[in-house]
DNA sequence: AGTGCAGTTGACTTT
DNA sequence: TAAAGTCAACTGCAC
C-alpha cells in the first residue's frame, strides 16, 4: 500500500472536520496526506469568535485521532493557506490537491481564488468536490430542488478503512493554539456545545431517538427548543456530520417512528429545514455580495451606516430593557445558540425598532453563533431586516413574543435575575408594574424605544420605499434569482387552492420564504 | 321562545 | 412560523 516513490495527495480539510462520508477523503485514496490549516487572517475577522475556535480545536482533536486511528495522523499548520500549502507541496513533490467546496464568507472566497491562482500557476492540480446539496455554477433555479435531493438520496461515502502513512516526517502543530494565542477576544460561553465527534453523534442520535419527540411544537418556545431541537447546527456548519448523513439518519428514524404522529411531524419538519439550510447557502454561493450589500439596492441607505454606538451596545449586551429581548441576548451569549425563532426577533428588533443597519448587528450576532453559517446567517439577517425586498415585512412585536412563548415568565426570570421581584403580570413589561418600577429602574433600565413608535416608524417607513417608483421592477429581479421554486410552479386551481391552505395552517410553509 | 347585544373566533386584508 | 385591523359568523347571556 506505502508507495514511497509516488507523492501523497494533499487532502486539505477546511469545514469537514469528519471522516465519515467524505467525498474527498473517498477520492484521495489511501496514500494521503491530510492538512488543516489554522488561519490567524480567518480568526481575526469581525463574524469570527474564540467561542467557534474552541469548538473547531474540539473537532479538530476529535479528527486527528480518528485519522490517527486510520494510520496516518492530520497535519495541523498555522498560517496563509498559500502559504502553508505551497511549502508542503514543495517540500513533499506533492501535484495534486483535494478538499471540498466551501461556501464561505467573502474572506474565505477571497482565499480560495488566491489557492487557485497558485495552484494553476505552480502545476499543482486542486479538485473541489460538493459535500452537500449546494451546487457551485448552477445556471439557474428551477432544477436546484431536484439536483440536491438526489445528491440526498446517494449512498454515503464510505471511510477508508486504512490509510497508507507517509514515509517522510512532516512537521505538525501538537498543540491547538488557545484563543489568546490567536490574539481573539475572550468570550467565555459557559454553556458552549462540544466540537468533538463524540458530541455530535450523541447529539444526533438523542435527538432521533428522544429528543425530537415534540420537535414541530417545541421548536418555537426558547424553553423547550433548547432540548426539542436538534442542536446539530454547529456540527453541521463546521463538518462534524455531513447534511447527508444526518438526512439519512432522519429517513431511518422515519421508519423506526412509523406510525406515531409527533414523531412524523417533527422529522417532516426536521427534513425541511435540512433542505432550508442548502437552499440558503446557495444562496450565498449564487450571490457572495449578500454578506455586504442589501439584496434590493433600494434599502441601501435607508438607515443610517454609522450605527447609534448606544443602541447598538445595549442590544448586543442584553440591555434594552425590553425583558425577553435581553434574555434571548444573555442566553444566546452564554450558550452559543437560540432557536430560530428568537434569533429572527433579535435581528428584527435590532432592524427595525432600534434601526440599525445590519451591517453592524449582523457581525455581532455572527460572533455570538457557534453554529455561524455564513450563507445562513446573511440570508437570514437580511431577510429579518427588510432589505431583500422580495419577502413581507416581519417586524416582530416581543412583548407578544414574551407573553406566546415563555408565558410563565421562567425564561425571563432565569437570565434577566435583575427581574425576579417583579410579579408576572408585569414581568414581561416592568414600566408598566407601578408599585415597584422607580426601584427597579436603579437595577434594570426603561425602554430605550418606545416599541409601539418604533415599530410604527419602522412600517411606514418600509412599506412606502416599497410603493416607490421602479422598486416592484427590481423585486421581481431578486426574485427570479433566489427564490425558492416551492410555492411557484405551474399547478391546477384545485392544488393551487390545497397549498393555499396549507399555507394558512402550517407553519413550516411560511417559515423562511426568500 | 325569541331578540338584542357584547364579546369571541376565525378568515382575510393591509401595512 | 408578523401584527394589527376589518368583517362576518358565532356564542352566551339577560330579559
Amino acid at each position: 500500500m506505502c508507495n514511497s516513490s509516488a507523492p501523497p495527495v494533499l487532502l486539505w480539510f477546511k469545514r469537514d472536520l469528519r471522516v465519515a462520508d467524505h467525498p474527498a477523503l473517498a477520492a484521495a485514496g489511501p496514500y494521503v496526506l491530510p492538512v488543516y490549516i489554522i488561519e490567524p487572517e480567518y480568526w481575526a475577522l469581525p463574524d469570527t469568535s474564540a467561542r467557534q475556535w474552541m469548538f473547531t480545536a474540539e473537532a479538530l482533536q476529535s479528527l486527528r485521532s480518528e485519522l490517527a486511528r486510520l494510520g496516518q495522523p492530520l497535519i495541523i499548520r498555522k498560517g496563509e493557506a498559500v502559504h502553508e500549502l505551497s511549502r508542503l507541496c514543495m517540500t513533499n513533490g506533492i501535484t495534486r490537491m483535494i478538499s471540498h467546496e466551501e461556501t464561505g464568507n467573502a474572506w474565505t472566497f477571497a482565499r480560495d481564488k488566491r489557492v487557485a491562482s497558485w495552484a494553476a500557476a505552480n502545476g499543482v492540480s486542486w479538485e473541489e468536490l460538493p459535500q452537500c446539496g449546494v451546487v457551485r455554477r448552477l445556471p439557474t433555479r428551477d432544477a436546484w430542488q431536484r439536483l440536491r435531493n438526489s445528491f440526498m438520496r446517494q449512498p454515503l461515502q464510505d471511510s477508508p478503512a486504512a490509510l497508507a502513512p507517509l514515509t517522510q516526517e512532516i512537521s505538525t502543530l501538537e498543540r491547538l493554539p488557545d484563543a489568546r494565542a490567536l490574539s481573539m477576544a475572550s468570550d467565555l460561553c459557559a454553556h458552549r456545545q462540544d466540537g468533538s465527534h463524540r458530541a455530535a453523534a450523541l447529539a444526533l442520535e438523542t435527538f432521533l431517538s428522544s429528543r425530537g419527540a415534540r420537535y414541530r411544537v417545541a421548536m418555537s418556545s426558547p424553553v423547550s427548543a433548547e432540548r426539542a431541537c436538534s442542536r446539530l447546527s454547529p456540527y453541521l456548519a463546521l463538518g462534524v456530520l455531513s447534511v447527508r448523513q444526518v438526512e439519512q439518519a432522519r429517513r431511518a428514524a422515519r421508519l423506526h417512528h412509523h406510525g406515531d404522529a409527533g414523531w412524523h411531524a417533527a422529522l417532516n419538519s426536521f427534513a425541511k429545514r435540512l433542505a432550508w439550510r442548502d437552499h440558503f447557502i446557495q444562496k450565498l454561493e449564487d450571490e457572495p455580495s449578500l454578506e455586504y450589500r442589501c439584496l434590493h439596492p433600494a434599502h441601501e441607505k435607508l438607515r443610517p451606516r454609522e450605527s447609534d454606538a448606544a443602541r447598538l451596545r445595549a442590544w448586543e449586551l442584553g440591555e434594552t430593557g425590553i425583558p425577553f429581548v435581553d434574555a434571548c441576548m444573555r442566553y444566546l451569549q452564554a450558550t452559543g445558540w437560540l432557536n430560530f425563532r428568537m434569533r429572527a426577533m433579535l435581528m428584527s428588533f435590532a432592524s427595525y425598532h432600534l434601526w440599525l443597519d445590519w451591517r453592524s448587528t449582523g457581525p455581532i450576532l455572527a460572533r455570538m453563533f457557534t453554529d455561524y453559517e455564513p450563507g445562513i446567517h446573511w440570508s437570514q439577517v437580511q431577510m429579518q431586516s427588510g432589505t431583500t425586498g422580495i419577502n413581507t415585512i416581519r417586524i416582530y412585536n416581543p412583548v407578544k413574543q414574551g407573553h406566546d412563548q415563555d408565558s410563565t415568565g421562567t425564561f425571563i426570570r432565569r437570565w434577566v435575575p435583575e427581574l425576579n421581584t417583579v410579579p408576572i403580570a408585569h414581568l414581561h413589561t416592568p414600566w408598566t408594574w407601578n408599585d415597584g418600577a422607580a426601584r427597579l429602574q436603579a437595577r434594570y433600565p426603561a425602554p430605550i424605544v418606545d416599541l409601539a413608535q418604533a415599530s410604527a416608524y419602522a412600517r411606514e417607513t418600509l412599506w412606502s420605499l416599497r410603493k416607490q417608483a421602479g422598486f416592484q421592477t427590481v423585486a421581481r429581479a431578486v426574485a427570479h434569482k433566489h427564490a425558492s421554486r416551492a410555492h411557484t410552479s405551474d399547478r391546477s386551481s384545485a392544488q393551487a387552492t390545497r397549498a393555499a391552505r396549507r399555507k394558512r395552517t402550517d407553519p413550516d410553509q411560511l417559515a423562511f420564504d426568500l
